[in-house]
RNA sequence: GGGGGCUUAACUCAGCGGUAGAGUGCUAUCCUCACACGAUAGAAGUCGCAGGUUCAAAUCCUGCAGUCCCCA
C-alpha cells in the first residue's frame, strides 16, 4: 500500500537523477519529429537562483515538456553567464575578506580567482535546476566565456568593426566612480532625489554687472567653460560675446546662444561644464569649448581644482560653496526635486566623464530588428511589451560596449607601437599589417557581458560554423524573461540574429511577471524577503511550488509571493497522490474470463449499462475505452468491460479537459492551463467519478473491469496533462500505473479521443449533481447525521418522462446522498412531514417525521422563495422590454425564456410546498 | 512631463458585452473502508468613483481617484 501522504523529498530525488541517467533530455540534432527550442536565459554566476527564476524556469519547462509529450524534438538549451560587473566585484569583496587586493594580484591571478568562483557557483546553479525538475539539455550547456562563444564575439566585433559600426572615440560616458569602469545607459537607474537649487553670480570681466546661473552641481563650476542662455532670452542680444570671470578660479568664460537652453528654467542662465555634464557636452562640442576635467575617475577632484584638488566631489561641494559665501556670490538655495543617475549594480551615483570608449552604432541594426516586430515576425506576450520594445529602439543611441574591467570577453584589438594602427583580428595578430612591427598591445579593456549574451540564440549552438544544431533548432521559439531586461537583452537578441543569421532568433517572446514580496515590495537582497526556493522545495516538494505558481500567476502580471500560496499546489498533490492510491489499489484482473456477475447477469443492472461481450466490440464505447487503455498502457484489457454511463460521463470530461488545457498552453495562459486540469482532476474525477465507481468495483465482473479501465485511462491521460506542471509526484505514479512503459518524460501523449466527447449526456449529469445536492442540504438543514440513511421522494412532473431519464441514477443517488428508500415517480404526492424542495419540473421530499419544525422549515422556504423570485423578476423584466425581445441575438432571448420558465416552474413549486405547510 | 499595469468576497486573484467565480480564511457537521494536505453543506461582493455607448456593462469609451512600474 502507498503511503497515505505524498513524500515529495525521495521521490523527487529519485527521478531527477533517473532523468539524467537516461539522458532524456538530450535533444537529437538528426530527428525527424519537428524541432522546439527554448534557450535558458543564462542565469549569472553570482548567486543563486530566486523565486521570479523559479516561476520563469518552470514556464520553459512547461512548454518543453509539454511538446516532447506531444512529439516534438526539444531542445532546451543550459547555459551560464560571466557577469562581467557583478561577477568582479563579488570575487574583490571575497579576495578583500582575505586580505588581498585585484591590483596586487594581477591580471591573470585574479581571473584564476574569478574561475574559481564561477566553478562553484556553477554547481550550485545546476542543483538548484535539478531540484526545481528543469529539463535542460546540460550536454550542451554554455558558458558565455567557453571557447565558442568567445569566438563568436569576435567575430562579431571584427564584422562590426570593418562595417563602420564600432568605433572607437572619446566621448562623454556613464561612469561609475566605485566599480571605475564605463557603463551603457541601460545600467543607469534614475532615482528621484531631494536635492537643492544652488544660485551663483559670475560678474562680467568688464565690470559691468554680473549673471546668476543655477545649478545644483556648485563643486562642477570649477570646470566651466562658458555660461549659455536661450537665443529667446530677451537678454540674449546683449549679453552674447560678453566674458565672464568664473569665481574661485579667475579664469574668463564667454557668453554663448544655445538652443538647449531652457529660459524658463532656474535664472536662464546655464554654466557649461562640457567634462562632467552630457547635455553640456554637446553645448561644448556645438560651440567648439574645450572641456576642463576637473574631477577624476574616483570622483575626487583633479590637479585643475586648484585649491579643492583632492576632495571627495562630495567635501568639494560643502568647500566651494563655502567660498562662494565667503565670497558673498552665492545668491540663493532652493529646495529641489530631480533624478540622478545610480549604478543599478552597486547603487553609486554616477559621475558622468570623458573617456575614450568603443560604442556600437545602433541605429542600422536597430532598423530591421523595428520592422521584424512592427511585421509580426517577432510576438510579445504579453502584446502591450510591444509598444515598450518598440518605442525605446526608435529611439536608441549607440551602445558603450568597452568596460574597464578584467572578467569578460578582452576587446580584440591590437595597436602597433611603432605606427599607431589599430588592428582588430578574430585570432590574435603576429605583427602590425601596416608597418610589419611585432609589437603590438591587446586592448586592455573587455567588453560588456551582455555584447556575448545577445548572440544567446546561437552561438552556443556553434556559430560562425554551420552546424547541425543551428540548422535543426535555430530560430528558437519562445524566449522566457523578465520585462526588465527588454532593452538589455531581448531588443539586442533580435538586432544580432537578424544581423548574423539573417532571420529572427525566437518567434515569440514571453514576459513573466516579477515576483514579489507579500507586501508588494521586489524581492531583493538586502530587504532579505526572497525566500530560497530550495527551503520552499524542501517542504512541500518541486511538484507543490511548480503548480502553485503556474496557477496563481496570471501572464504578465507582477505576483505577491508568500509561501502559503505553496499550499494550493501541495494540496492538489496529495489529492492526485491519493486518487491514485485509490485507483491503484482495485486489484481488478483485467484480462479475467468473463465470468457473469451477479449485476450483468439477469435483471438490467443498477446502473444502467450495457453487459458488454468479451472482448469489447470495436467501434462501441467499451471498444473505444479498450482502445485507449492500449494506447496509453500498451496492452489492450482481454476481458469484457462493461461502461456505466459515469464512465462515458468522465471520459467525456477528460476529452474536454484535454481541449482546455491544451488551448490554454498554446496562448501561454498557464494558469488557466492549471486550473482546468485543476478543476477536472478534483472535482470531476475525485468528486464524482471516483465517489461513483466504488459502486462498479463492488459489483465486481465487466463492470468492475469497465470502470477500472476507465478510472486508469483517466488518471493516465491525466498524469499526462499534469506532468508539464508536476513532473515528480506523475512520473512516479506512472511508473506504477504502468509499468514497462518507459518514463512519463519520454512518453509520447495520445491525446484523448474526439469520440469521447458526450454533450447529451452532461445535461442529464448535471440534474443528477442537483438532486443528490439537494437532498444533502435538506440533510444537513435538519441535523441528520452523516452516517444515518434517510428515505427520500423524487416526484417529477407528468408527461415528460423525468421519471424513467432518473431511473439510471437511482442507485447513485442512494450512494452519495445516502438515502435508504428511494421513490421515483410521476406526480407523487408528499409524504407528511416531510423536508422539501423544488427544482425545474422535479420536487425532492425527505420524510422526516417528528424531525421538521414546521416555523423553521417556513422561514428557509420563504427566504428561499423571495431569492428565486427575485431573480425570477429580473429575467421578467428584461423580457417585457421589447427593445430587448427586438434587439437582442434569438439565442439570447431563447435562452432567457427558457430561464423564465424554469425559475417559474421552481417559484411554483416552492410556493406550494410553503403552502403546504400551511 | 510622457506611457503602461492594477483596483471584483476578509485575503490572494480569475472572469473582460448576455445567470458574479476559484483557492485560502470563516460557520456548521463529520477522523464515512483514497485523501483531515480530506468530505459535505453554508454565510460572504452596489465588481474603485462619475459620466457615456448599448436592448444589455466587472466587461467597451471618457474623465477622476488611489496604487505600482517604466521612460524622460
Amino acid at each position: 500500500m502507498l503511503e497515505k501522504v505524498f513524500n515529495p523529498n525521495d521521490v523527487d530525488k529519485k527521478w531527477s537523477s533517473a532523468w539524467r541517467e537516461a539522458r532524456a533530455f538530450v535533444a537529437d540534432a538528426g530527428s525527424a519529429a519537428p524541432a522546439y527550442t527554448i534557450v535558458l536565459p543564462p542565469p549569472n554566476i553570482t548567486g543563486s537562483l530566486t523565486v521570479g527564476h523559479a516561476l520563469g524556469t518552470t514556464v520553459q519547462d512547461v512548454l518543453c515538456r509539454w511538446k516532447r509529450l506531444t512529439g516534438h524534438n526539444v531542445l532546451w538549451l543550459a547555459g551560464m553567464d560571466h557577469a562581467g560587473i557583478a561577477t568582479q566585484k563579488v570575487v574583490e569583496r571575497s579576495l578583500t575578506e582575505r586580505g588581498m587586493t585585484k591590483d596586487g594580484l594581477g591580471r591573470e591571478k585574479f581571473l584564476e580567482e574569478c574561475w574559481k568562483w564561477k566553478e562553484k557557483y556553477h554547481d550550485h546553479i545546476v542543483r538548484q535546476l535539478d531540484r526545481l525538475g528543469a529539463s535542460l539539455d546540460w550536454s550542451r550547456e554554455t558558458f558565455t566565456l567557453d571557447p565558442g562563444v568567445s569566438r563568436a564575439v569576435r567575430e562579431v566585433f571584427v564584422r562590426l568593426y570593418e562595417r563602420g559600426l564600432v568605433y572607437r572615440d572619446r566621448y562623454i560616458v556613464n561612469w561609475c566612480p566605485a566599480c571605475l569602469t564605463a557603463l551603457s545607459d541601460e545600467e543607469v537607474e534614475m532615482r528621484e532625489t531631494r536635492g537643492k537649487l544652488y544660485y551663483v553670480a559670475y560678474p562680467f570681466e568688464d565690470g559691468s554687472g554680473e549673471v546668476v546661473v543655477g545649478t545644483t552641481r556648485p563643486e562642477t563650476m570649477l570646470g566651466d567653460v562658458a555660461v549659455a542662455m536661450s537665443p529667446a532670452d530677451p537678454r540674449a542680444a546683449s549679453f552674447a560675446g560678453k566674458r565672464l570671470v568664473l569665481p574661485l578660479t579667475g579664469r574668463a568664460i564667454p557668453i554663448v546662444l544655445d538652443e538647449a537652453v531652457d529660459p524658463e528654467f532656474g535664472t536662464g542662465c546655464l554654466k557649461v561644464t562640457p567634462a562632467h555634464d552630457a547635455t553640456d557636452f554637446a553645448i561644448g562640442l556645438r560651440h567648439k569649448l574645450d572641456p576642463v576635467v576637473v574631477i577624476d575617475r574616483e570622483g575626487r577632484m583633479n590637479e585643475l581644482a586648484g585649491r579643492f584638488a583632492g576632495l571627495d566631489r562630495k567635501k568639494a561641494r560643502a568647500e566651494v560653496l563655502a567660498a562662494l559665501e565667503a565670497e558673498g556670490l552665492l545668491r540663493k538655495v532652493e529646495e529641489y526635486g530631480h533624478s540622478i543617475g545610480h549604478h543599478d549594480r552597486c547603487g553609486t551615483a554616477i559621475e558622468p566623464y570623458i573617456s575614450r570608449q568603443w560604442f556600437l552604432r545602433m541605429k542600422p541594426l536597430a532598423e530591421p530588428a523595428i520592422d521584424a516586430v512592427r511585421r509580426g515576425d517577432v510576438v510579445f506576450t504579453p502584446e502591450r511589451w510591444r509598444n515598450i520594445y518598440l518605442s525605446w529602439m526608435e529611439g536608441i543611441r549607440d551602445w558603450c560596449i568597452s568596460r574597464q574591467l578584467w572578467w569578460g570577453h578582452r576587446i580584440p584589438v591590437w595597436y602597433c607601437a611603432d605606427c599607431g594602427e589599430t588592428i582588430a583580428a578574430v585570432e590574435t595578430p603576429a605583427r602590425c599589417p601596416k608597418c610589419g612591427a611585432s609589437k603590438l598591445a591587446q586592448d586592455e579593456d573587455v567588453l560588456d557581458t551582455w555584447f556575448s549574451s545577445w548572440l544567446w540564440t546561437f552561438s552556443p549552438m556553434g556559430w560562425p560554423e554551420r552546424t547541425k544544431d543551428l540548422e535543426t533548432f535555430h530560430p528558437t521559439d519562445v524566449l522566457v524573461t523578465g520585462g526588465d531586461i527588454i532593452f538589455f537583452w531581448v531588443a539586442r537578441m533580435i538586432m544580432a540574429s537578424l544581423e548574423f543569421m539573417k532571420e529572427k532568433p525566437f518567434s515569440t517572446v514571453y514576459i513573466t511577471g516579477i515576483v514579489r514580496d507579500a507586501k508588494g515590495r521586489k524581492m531583493s537582497k538586502s530587504l532579505g524577503n526572497s525566500p530560497d526556493p530550495i527551503n520552499i522545495m524542501d517542504r512541500c516538494g518541486a511538484d507543490a511550488f511548480r503548480f502553485s505558481l503556474m496557477m496563481l500567476s496570471p501572464p504578465g502580471q507582477d505576483m505577491l509571493f508568500e509561501e502559503s500560496k505553496v499550499d494550493v499546489g501541495r494540496h492538489f498533490a496529495n489529492k492526485v497522490w491519493n486518487a491514485a492510491r485509490l485507483v491503484l489499489g482495485q486489484e481488478i484482473d483485467l484480462d479475467a474470463a468473463d465470468a457473469p456477475s451477479p449485476g450483468s447477469a439477469g435483471a438490467a443492472p443498477a446502473s444502467g449499462s450495457i453487459p458488454a461481450p468479451a472482448p469489447a466490440a470495436v467501434g462501441s464505447i467499451e471498444g473505444e475505452a479498450a482502445a485507449y487503455y492500449a494506447s496509453l498502457f500498451g496492452r489492450a484489457p482481454g476481458g469484457g468491460l462493461a461502461l456505466g454511463w459515469e464512465e462515458r460521463w468522465i471520459l467525456g470530461r477528460l476529452e474536454r479537459a484535454a481541449r482546455e488545457f491544451e488551448a490554454a498552453i498554446a496562448a501561454y495562459r498557464f494558469d488557466e492551463a492549471a486550473r482546468s486540469v485543476y478543476d477536472f482532476f478534483w472535482h470531476e474525477y475525485c468528486d464524482w467519478y471516483l465517489e461513483l465507481s466504488k459502486a462498479a468495483f463492488r459489483e465486481g465482473g465487466a463492470r468492475a473491469r469497465g470502470a477500472a479501465v476507465a478510472a486508469r485511462c483517466v488518471l493516465g491521460a491525466a498524469l499526462s496533462l499534469l506532468e508539464p506542471m508536476m513532473p515528480f509526484i506523475t512520473e512516479e505514479i506512472w511508473s506504477l500505473l504502468a509499468p514497462g512503459r518507459g518514463m512519463l518524460a519520454a512518453f509520447r501523449f495520445p491525446g484523448v479521443p474526439e469520440r469521447f466527447a458526450d454533450a447529451g449526456l452532461a445535461e442529464e449529469v448535471q440534474s443528477f449533481k442537483e438532486i443528490v445536492a439537494t437532498i444533502r442540504n435538506l440533510r444537513q438543514s435538519f441535523n441528520i447525521p452523516p452516517g444515518a440513511a434517510v428515505p427520500a421522494v423524487i416526484s417529477c412532473e407528468r408527461g415528460r418522462g423525468f421519471d424513467r431519464r432518473l431511473e439510471r441514477f437511482r442507485e447513485p443517488i442512494r450512494l452519495l446522498a445516502k438515502t435508504s428508500e428511494l421513490e421515483i415517480g410521476e406526480g407523487l404526492a408528499k409524504p407528511p412531514g416531510s423536508a422539501a424542495a423544488g427544482l425545474a419540473g422535479i420536487d425532492v421530499y425527505v420524510p422526516l417525521a417528528g424531525l421538521v419544525d414546521i416555523e423553521v422549515e417556513k422561514a428557509r422556504i420563504s427566504r428561499e422563495l423571495e431569492k428565486i423570485s427575485r431573480e425570477r423578476d429580473k429575467v421578467a423584466a428584461r423580457l417585457g422590454d421589447a427593445r430587448f425581445v427586438e434587439k437582442a441575438p434569438p439565442a439570447v432571448v431563447a435562452e432567457e425564456r427558457r430561464r423564465f420558465d424554469d425559475m417559474s416552474d421552481r417559484r411554483a413549486r416552492i410556493a406550494r410546498i410553503l403552502e403546504d405547510l400551511g
